[in-house]
DNA sequence: AAGCAATAG
DNA sequence: GGTTCTATTGCTT
């Protein structure tokens, strides 16, 4: 994960205060409204709705998409018949005779859908991560902020589920959450409309959050998880390595410590945590089972390496290596020539047959590519496979002795340090290829410019269906601001579907469920010993038992930073003077510092790319199939509701019925001017590894690249 | 820069 | 448990 978190408390620091200007109140955190507004978005079976688009007979049937042996994704025809992800084929077939199965060993047409997807999304918002060819991060702060200027919360509602939580009513605590729920909507929408795919959308404060709240209903639907059910939500994991970022051999070693429950790794005292990961894993995990991720979604760009493999039962001669070698060499530099980059790493990765640990040994060698092969590569040349079948040769010998007898299972061709075409140190283009000094990260740390979503120019890439073949795709793709747009006509009027016999998608069903469960009280039953242990001196661990459970998880957790722990109870407990970069809950603890954001609020006086649903006419018949679930007793709350001396997170604590009781009492007061703001401004960058060359200060020159 | 480990879908 | 075919990031040398 990343390390490099410098800039996080400026960040959250800043619409901290942000907030609380505009809130006019004095004291007290408020944090909910200082909180980013992260989606996850999953497509539902990818490979199976793929192949699904391409042959829409299949739609009927029930269809396995099969890789050897294996059944990989299923649609959910196969799967109401008991097929499942990861079966083998002969399990599969057993369970569901009739089960139509399609070779998907070759991803290309799944690739292809999958970038269509993230771009898609980076028109509307260039904050898009991918995981996987299936799911995307978007990070769309900044976008709920600027509709928040726009549209009148009265008029608010959420889209969709939220977790745990019976009533749809929006109130000043998660009306950000609750945009982010409507632009998750209309995201799902655009994709569905454009592409045909229809998908889950989780809407929440954070990564880790938002990936865990959108599995809950499935397919096609959207939860949101509002603060106060962090700690429900981080309980519902059944065992560590349902925790995203805890995988195998975490797991292992945790069970070794005798953790095995979210709760287990949540108590377990940190210095123990801290001797066997050392600490910023040790943190990094604990932080995670207790709910918190301040890791920023970092936009996605072209790939950084591109790959090919085979694996198989037996290779044994160094022929049948090479001619492996070559069939994969074959498609990768075709691949590498559509992409259009020169690759100036090749790497050779094996896996050996062994009769215990089959999987685990991966071994590899690597080497530069010569620079005349890069070339060929780049250009097409056909004589770039022999090259590299030599160089491939040559690393072979470096693992495996030929004399002696070798059995392998698995082949992999990869190039990586893909640099845009042409580029040498004189040339223009070592701009985007190395690291541009002055660039900033695209980063919900490093803010973007203000025009990075308004309405622009024609680019290929706008046009999702539209594939030229001759693209050089990931030159065009790099000047994020001037290429990635917003919703456009030409995005509108695009034909949803580019085959003509490929039939309209069938209309979404949001078969909402509205019977969600009352929450319940969440005090927890923490066993007094270890919270003595864990408590600070000074904090009563049984006023500490009566606070909310995810209170008194982010309580621990700044806990066991010493910079928190200066941060809760002064200066004078350390000395510290590096400010745990990961640890921003903590300041969610901490006083406020004076605002100073509104002076750096003159942005958006261009934008006018506001209602999405204006741009995109399907919009509206989701919103309407979404809403299904209202008729509160109580109209919203908003911010004129509570009064300025009420502090809107305690007010969040508060039973739902008791809250509905002051809201009533309160309404009718005086209304207080709502302009929500934010800061502007880059921080110069520190490290700036993985987007060197895709950011804002390369515009001026990218756009020489984009095609006309 | 190279090689591997860990994680992910 | 991880099967398949990718892809990323971070650690260590």
């Amino acid at each position: 994960m990343d390390t490099d978190e410098e800039e996080n408390n400026d960040w959250d620091r800043s619409l901290e205060s942000d907030m609380l200007e505009t809130e006019g109140s004095s004291t007290d955190r408020a944090t909910s409204k200082s909180q980013r507004v992260i989606l996850h978005f999953d497509l539902d079976c990818f490979y199976a709705q793929v192949e699904m688009i391409r042959n829409p007979a299949l739609r009927t049937k029930p269809l396995g998409i099969q890789q050897k042996y294996i059944i990989v994704t299923c649609n959910y025809v196969a799967r109401e018949q008991g097929v499942n992800k990861l079966m083998s084929v002969t399990d599969a077939v057993e369970k569901c005779p009739q089960l139509v199965l399609v070779k998907g060993e070759d991803l290309t047409h799944y690739r292809e859908m999958s970038y269509k997807v993230t771009e898609l999304l980076m028109s509307y918002c260039p904050l898009v991560e991918r995981l996987g060819f299936d799911e995307n991060f978007m990070d769309v702060t900044e976008m709920v902020e600027r509709r928040l200027k726009e549209t009148c919360i009265s008029d608010l509602s959420f889209n969709g589920h939220i977790y745990k939580h019976e009533s749809m009513a929006v109130d000043e605590e998660n009306v950000r959450l609750a945009v982010g729920s409507v632009i998750a909507a209309e995201m799902r929408q655009a994709i569905f409309s454009t592409l045909g795919l229809t998908g889950c959308a989780g809407i929440a404060s954070s990564k880790l959050l938002a990936k865990l709240v959108s599995g809950t209903f499935k397919p096609n639907q959207q939860t949101t998880l509002l603060p106060y059910s962090t700690a429900e939500l981080m309980s519902s994991l059944t065992g560590l390595i349902k925790v995203p970022g805890i995988g195998y051999k975490t797991r292992e070693k945790l069970k070794a410590l005798g953790l095995i429950s979210v709760r287990d790794l949540q108590l377990y005292p940190l210095p123990d945590l801290v001797r066997e990961f050392g600490e910023v894993t040790a943190k990094k995990i604990q932080n995670l089972s207790c709910g918190i991720d301040d890791s920023p979604v970092t936009p996605a760009g072209p790939p950084q390496s591109l790959s090919d493999e085979d694996s198989f039962k037996r290779i044994s001669t160094l022929e049948e290596v090479q001619k492996k070698i070559e069939e994969l060499l074959i498609s990768l530099t075709e691949r590498m020539h559509k992409d259009g980059r020169q690759p100036h790493t090749f790497r050779l990765t094996i896996r050996r047959y062994t009769v215990t640990n089959r999987w685990f040994s991966r071994e590899s060698r690597q080497c530069p590519i010569p620079n005349h092969t890069g070339l060929k590569i780049t250009c097409g040349s056909s004589e770039a496979v022999p090259q590299l079948l030599a160089l491939s040769v040559k690393l072979f010998h470096k693992m495996v002795d030929t004399r002696e007898p070798f059995h392998l299972t698995l082949l992999n061709v990869c190039f990586s340090n893909l640099q845009a075409k042409g580029s040498s140190k004189s040339s223009i283009t070592s701009f985007f290829t190395q690291k541009c000094p002055t660039t900033t990260r695209m980063t919900s740390q490093h803010q973007v410019e203000p025009d990075i979503c308004e309405p622009a120019v024609n680019s290929q890439f706008t046009q999702p269906d539209v594939l030229h073949k001759e693209d050089k795709t990931w030159i065009s793709m790099k000047p994020i601001k001037h290429t990635w747009l917003s919703p456009t006509r030409e995005l509108q009027t695009q034909p949803p579907f580019i085959n003509s016999n490929s039939p309209r998608p069938p209309v979404l069903e949001h078969s909402q469920d509205t019977s969600m469960n009352t929450t319940e009280s969440c005090l927890s039953s923490v066993p007094e010993k270890t919270l003595r242990s864990r408590l600070p001196p000074g904090v009563d661990p049984e006023v500490f038992k009566l606070l909310p459970e995810h209170i008194q998880m982010e309580l621990i957790s700044s806990f066991q930073s010493e910079d928190s722990t200066q941060l809760n109870y002064g200066p004078t407990a350390t000395s510290s003077e590096d400010a745990d970069p990961a640890d921003h809950f903590t300041l969610a603890f901490k006083q406020p510092e004076p605002c100073e954001s509104a002076l750096n609020y003159n942005r958006n006086s261009l934008s006018h790319n506001h209602e999405l649903s204006k741009t995109l006419p399907s919009t509206r018949s989701t919103m309407e199939l979404n809403s299904g679930q209202d008729s509160h007793d109580i109209p919203p709350a908003t911010q004129s509701d509570v009064p300025a001396n009420v502090d809107p997170y305690v007010f969040s604590q508060l039973p739902a019925d008791v809250q509905r009781e002051l809201l009533t009492e309160w309404r009718g007061q005086k209304p207080v001017l709502k302009i929500p703001s934010k800061h502007s401004h880059k921080t110069s960058n520190t490290r700036d590894k993985k987007s060197a060359g895709k950011g804002s200060q390369c515009n001026n020159i990218l756009k020489y690249f984009k095609p006309n």
